[in-house]
DNA sequence: TGTTCCACTACATCTTTGTGTAGTTTTGTT
DNA sequence: AACAAAACTACACAAAGATGTAGTGGAACA
């Protein structure tokens, strides 16, 4: 791993003991150049307008004013290069992807000690990635999400209907593939509707997408 | 972190010099009770039907027959407790998430030390995940692509349309919902599938689901 | 003023989708 | 054999979707 120096940190944070601690460790550590804290986003933005630099910025979410999620977004359009680690209590699925899509590359727990803390920083600028173990298990577990429950009783032909209507066939075409006729396709969509409780392919493919079928 | 005891650990690696070390280092460890090895996921599976029994499974990808990602699946069925960790030169994309859509919990370059290796089991039985930096940075960044080609050119309103077909509403309810006739959907929508080269509203779905809208 | 782009509206027409009703055949189980 | 479930087929009809043609008005710009 490269050695790093010179690096401008930033630390957003509203809780006075977390953003002082966190500011002193980074301080007495020979790779960074300027560590400064401030309690909110606004506050962040202001420093940047003023000509403060920021390699790194680490970033609690529940926020006075603008969460850090929607800080995230303007810094990604402002500060290109930097790189964004939400350091947070928040371990929930929703927070977690909300992060990850506007494009944080960390997510730490608050409990991470600062000598992790650290390591993340290097990792990541280093150009990999960390996460708290917990966070990476749920983000593994989103690509893999549980057995979806079969309690819709689809049949196998049922199932065959869903492919092609996913994959964008008109009931014609996928009568032609299936070597049945239009009636019978509307026959089983019928029946495939009613078990799901829908009324529209739109419907379908929203359902077929978010993995519930 | 909870301490780990009487773990049974299988390796699949048909490098045998890697196969080896590997099989030794992990047997000389407190936590491991067997380790075994074997150079195919048909050994494995040969193995586990013969009574061997595996609570982590570090498995390459490259094997001779069956490859390590359509083995994950098979494991995932039978093995519902184990956890699966990749161990692998393979730092694709594609490969990265057929793995963990395929149900890999830890996902591990060819490089990792040995001790490194033993962190992530550890981490990975105590129910988180770990990562190598590098496959991590390109998880993360599946959450945030690159901003989208948008030379498509959608106007505003032609958005908007776009997003109460995606909610699945019809041309009447989106009309409804912008203050709008019917037929001034229908012109958008005739607009909108010309700019996207596309004729049927699935087809938007597909789009928009991927995100190239 | 003229041009371009955008939004809006209307009409016409054909195709596709969705739902109800009815009946036959095939397959699997008891 | 009887029964149930699944698959297949047909007809009817209304609603929704897709596409072409035509026209108006507003905003921005040269």
């Amino acid at each position: 791993m490269n050695e790093l120096s010179n690096l401008d940190i930033a630390i957003v944070e509203d809780d006075q003991v977390v953003r002082e601690g966190l500011k002193d460790y980074l301080q007495s550590e020979a790779f960074t150049k300027n560590v400064w804290a401030v309690e909110s986003m606004e506050l962040f933005f202001e420093s940047i307008s003023k000509g403060k630099s920021a390699d790194v910025i680490l970033s609690d979410i529940g926020l006075p004013g603008m969460s850090g999620i929607e800080g995230i977004k303007l810094i990604r359009e402002k500060l290109k290069k930097s790189d964004i680690i939400m350091l947070t209590v928040f371990k929930d699925e929703n927070r977690i992807f909300k992060s990850l899509c506007a494009g944080a590359t960390g997510y730490l727990l608050k409990d991470t000690p600062f000598e992790e803390i650290k390591q993340a920083i290097y990792i990541i600028r280093n150009g990999g990635s960390f996460m708290s173990p917990a966070i990476a298990r749920k983000v593994v577990e989103h690509f893999n999400p549980l057995p979806q429950n079969s309690d819709n009783n689809l049949t196998a032909r049922e199932k065959q209907i869903i492919q092609g209507m996913v994959d964008g066939l008109s009931y014609k075409l996928i009568a032609d593939r299936l070597g049945i006729s239009i009636d019978t396709i509307r026959y089983h969509i019928k029946n495939i509707y009613n078990k799901l409780q829908i009324n529209s392919r739109t419907q379908l493919l929203n359902k077929s997408f978010r993995g519930e079928i």
